[in-house]
DNA sequence: TTGTATGCGTTATCAT
DNA sequence: ATGATAACGCATACAA
């Protein structure tokens, strides 16, 4: 048997009131001596109080629940972190769910989540997603979308990363740089994230009077094996001298692909990624990408969520990340082919 | 107001015990048409159970909690990932804890999650721990450790890798290829993992007649800034012509270094790392390095864990799991200096 | 300054 | 086949 607040007030000889105020420090008009009287016998008996009874009266459990598509994904890795790191400076403890860009796991999530009575919920959504699956789910709790656009209906706040203006300066590097032939590899256009990266791209094309070759444009997943793939069936069928990767696994896997090929980057070709994680610059060559600070936006999301929770007002619905190029060696000049 | 069993209850003019009944699926001696008639009403008025309410009677929270140092670090980000699958898999939900290596922040951590009733913990140690204060430390819940070694009173049941074999087949490695003169960096003595891994080491040597050289054993963090800032420092004053990294970082802080000094891996001076995480078989070279299937690590700790929890028996205390070598580029034979 | 009593939303026991 | 009710451990309004 757990010791509880009446155990406590029965060996002090106080009531469960007087126990609970001590607890909570709620002592204003509590006489010194209990207090101490008090705290005497918790020590002794080791008393802990049960967050869950706790929480039953107050409704609040000081708990959300963070969902993201993949842990493993290096982007998410950091995000975890700074979420976490706010988190338990706020005293809260999060719920932690993996939901490998699955519609159905998320919902899912969501549900217990709600179940267990968080305070509320950041979400990094998965990559599928459905209008009209997601209009009918219920979420009664507030919920904070970081990096992925969602269609539920209650989104009380967003943190994104403008992702256009990355596209568009990573693209506008590669045409400074001579190239006018260049590929894409994005991810599903159910996502924002990737019609804004998309629409960067074209864009800096289109600035630069470069026609827009819809075959350039490859659309797959975030991930290696996409970028491996893509470049592997593309192999001399392609005049493209550069790659805007949707991401750096994308670029990951096109440079293994390149290499296979006996293709050197950037010699033969340039290669831009996306979001600068850890690997990025441990990689030969090292990978010019845009940087996204990944550990700033799950940190500026769960911190904008528990700020909406407590109510602190004047709390904006929304934030914007800037995100930069990191030039590296990935990228080199266009190679003039007539001089040769 | 969230809508409670009792307006279920009153909408379907039954009690709550019946409603309790067919939400929770004990439907033995209730007829089919309340059923039905209780069902209709918990969608029309999209009723959820308040699991803190159920838990307070109950006692199961269906929750554990995950300690981890970081998650940043490769080898955590597999082994969360891991001990969430199960997690999930079996009606479980995960609170996430970051410790950065304090043992204060552990111990903090396993206080709230105590008060918030888990009902088990999954705990990989801080590297820094220290018994006099361990001992004092109360544990009312089952705790299984993971990968590394506490002092705390009540462990139900222990993860661990074979380092000891881990270290002791890396060593012949380099052994076999010729060399004698071997630096090794590993961490923390606190840490079983890193006694074990020295043990092997230094086992290796004895069994292949070489002198232990104590000059070649650098003790210090598990991290990229302890490879970069030994070697920074050895610079030319070290005779060694391979080092045993006691993880992939390490592995990664010494090769920048070694590079910047304008020495080649492997053909100067060969490395091997320890864990095999995703970046080791990126980097140029790709590294030589004992794999540890950290994923598994996860998954087998918190499945233990569980298993503890639902007392199914003839469950072990303690399961070991082997690691394995993978030789990649980053080690070759030694150049014999007599030959040229 | 302290204590009494009620309710939070459920499950489970025992009646009916 | 269904219902009444006690309990789970706590916070809080109100009384004393």
């Amino acid at each position: 048997m757990r010791v509880t607040i009446k155990d406590i007030a029965k060996s002090a000889n106080v009531s469960t009131a007087t126990v609970s105020k001590v607890v909570n420090n709620k002592v204003d008009d509590i006489s010194k001596a209990t207090i101490e009287k008090v705290n005497k016998v918790i020590k002794e008996q080791n008393y802990t109080p049960n967050s869950l009874a706790r929480s039953m009266v107050t409704k609040k459990t000081k708990t959300v629940g963070l969902i993201i598509p993949d842990v493993r994904n290096p982007f998410f890795t950091d995000l975890v972190r700074g979420a976490e790191d706010i988190a338990v400076d706020r005293g809260y403890n999060l719920f932690f769910c993996n939901t490998d860009d699955d519609l159905s796991k998320e919902i899912r999530y969501i549900n217990t989540l709600i179940e267990k009575q968080v305070d509320g919920i950041a979400l990094a959504g998965s990559a599928n997603r459905n209008p009209d699956i997601e209009k009918d789910v219920n979420i009664s709790v507030p919920l904070v979308t970081l990096d992925r656009n969602v269609y539920f209906s209650k989104v009380k706040g967003i943190i994104e990363i403008n992702n256009f203006k990355g596209a568009y300066e990573a693209t506008t590097h590669l045409i400074n740089l001579g190239h006018k032939d260049i590929l894409i590899l994005v991810g599903s256009q159910d996502l924002k994230i990737s019609r804004d990266r998309l629409r960067g791209y074209k864009e800096a094309l289109k600035d630069n009077n470069i026609i827009i070759n819809e075959s350039n444009i490859k659309i797959g997943t975030y991930d290696k094996e996409f970028g491996k793939k893509t470049m592997d069936e593309l192999k001399c069928n392609s005049s493209a001298t550069a790659i805007f990767c949707g991401n750096d696994l994308i670029a990951i896997g096109a440079m293994k692909s390149l290499k296979k090929q006996g293709l050197n980057v950037p010699e033969d070709i340039s290669i831009v990624g996306f979001d600068d994680i850890y690997i990025a610059s441990l990689l030969t060559p090292a990978l010019t990408t845009v940087h996204q600070p990944s550990y700033e936006i799950g940190y500026k999301a769960v911190e904008l969520l528990i700020n909406k929770l407590e109510n602190k007002n004047n709390v904006s619905k929304s934030i914007v990340i800037e995100p930069q190029l990191i030039v590296r060696e990935s990228t080199c000049k266009i190679k003039d082919k007539f001089k040769i």
